[in-house]
DNA sequence: AATCGAAGAATTGTTGAACAATCCGTAGAT
DNA sequence: ATCTACGGATTGTTCAACAATTCTTCGATT
């Protein structure tokens, strides 16, 4: 499984910025073409006029290297591509339709944000977690959630942790697992978000998205998610009622209980 | 102040792999010099032949990209290159002596880690935290130092904690603010390192980094660091006598006042 | 037969060059 | 004095080449 069955969106095509020569041999010198003639090679993709009005706007365009990150991560996060994986350069850079270049400026922020791990010379393979790295993270999470919870938070936010479970409970009725999953997630992310740290909330974001990485595997329990829905309204009610010392250690015996259930989960 | 009167080390010399050609256009087809005829190339820099030993015994051989991002981060971390100073692409590949998609590859890393900031089709600037961010930094260093204070930790991670503390009493007794101030970082990341996370301890790592950046502003004033000697001892009997209780408060006064005189130092 | 090692293929690491797109300062027109 | 067109500088992205390393395969040897 060299994981090149998964459907690549095309991303070279609403590029702003990249040559797309054709393909034949750079001779070409660059005596031609140095003054006006824009957009002047054979009949590539003509990109909408518009774009510049875009970036007059400041509305954030994001460089094609991170948009490769970006569905690199999507495909993570689906589970589309599994935990060992190899991800060969020159296999990413033909299905997505950019360079070898750009899909390695990718990698590097993956390789950041530990989704994926570089093996210098043999290359980058998806991160694959062992029972340590299941702990630790847990442990980043009980320092972190139940900070934020005991720190209590303003009635919107709260509200949004509220929101969270609400959205769990939909899920749940609909028999939506992948919902389930994602409203956890939710969850959790708002509860970190009680503190309005900028920085809290993408490091709990990169915790979150390392541990999509192998609840694929635990999601086979059809009800896997099921028995927290209990548990995060319960949360939810201490924090309401601003029993926040309450809260802070339901949080703490819920990450307990789920790191062992993790544990058990995978090969302990 | 283009952030090139700095003195760059020449950092393409060692690189194993590299193709270095002089100069001329590239017509040289592949043909020769595919067999056994290995470091054929033009009198360039002979690296010592033991490299390929030093692969084998595993030892970590950091890519070209790894040391560029490595040598910046030194830069910033000593204070040569100030807050918002932009960094150019062409100026730092030549600089260094490697290639400008290299230096590109590092700063994707940098930029990961938050010490500099892009700005698209503009550059990449090396970051400039406002009050905000100073507030942001410390909520994270509350959040997570005190957390790992009232976990407690091993007596070998605790002794580590009061080595910090020595040294930073040995660094104010020969009068080395700059000795003082790397004490200082290593008392609080010792205080993380009780908890024994690989994660909580890069976390730390990145913000202290953050910290450094404005930090030379700061240390201006001579024995800024030096009142922080008695909270950290104090702090340390705590956490040695078993008090974990009080040793997270007094760490968290500590944070509170540290953030307070950050704050009046930088405008607001 | 099992093992060792060497030729070969595949892939990564790095470079250099080319060019489009964008940004910025400046000079010219209104 | 303000706006606009022009040019230079720099970033974003691609391509092609090649060195070094790892992986694979296939013989040759004990």
């Amino acid at each position: 499984m060299t994981s090149s069955e998964a459907g690549f969106r095309d991303l070279s095509a609403p590029t702003p910025g990249g040559a797309k020569r054709s393909g034949a041999a750079g001779v070409a010198k660059r005596s031609v073409a140095a003054g006006a003639a824009k957009r002047s090679g054979a009949g590539g993709p003509v990109v909408a006029p518009a774009l510049g009005a875009a970036a007059r706007l400041r509305v954030a365009i994001p460089s094609v290297a991170d948009r490769v990150a970006a569905e690199l991560r999507l495909q993570l996060a689906e589970g589309l591509l599994l935990p060992g994986v190899r991800l060969t350069e020159s296999t990413i850079s033909e299905e997505l339709g950019v360079s070898r270049n750009t899909v390695r400026e990718a990698f590097a922020e993956l390789a950041a944000e530990r989704l994926v791990v570089r093996h210098p010379n043999r290359g980058v393979f998806v991160a694959s977690l062992g029972p340590g790295d299941i702990h630790d993270v847990y442990t980043v999470r009980r320092f972190i959630e139940v900070s934020a919870i005991r720190g209590g938070g303003s009635p919107e936010r709260v509200a949004a942790v509220r929101a969270a479970v609400e959205e769990g409970r939909a899920a749940a009725a609909a028999d939506d697992e992948e919902a389930l999953g994602n409203a956890n997630q939710h969850f959790h992310g708002a509860i970190v978000a009680l503190a309005g740290s900028r920085r809290l909330n993408t490091i709990m974001a990169q915790v979150l998205a390392e541990m999509r990485l192998f609840f694929h595997k635990a999601t086979v329990d059809a009800h896997f998610y099921r028995n927290y829905l209990d548990d995060n309204e319960e949360i939810c009610q201490a924090l309401e009622a601003g029993d926040l010392e309450r809260a802070g250690e339901l949080l703490l015996a819920y990450l307990d209980r789920s790191e062992e259930k993790q544990s058990a989960v995978h090969g302990d």
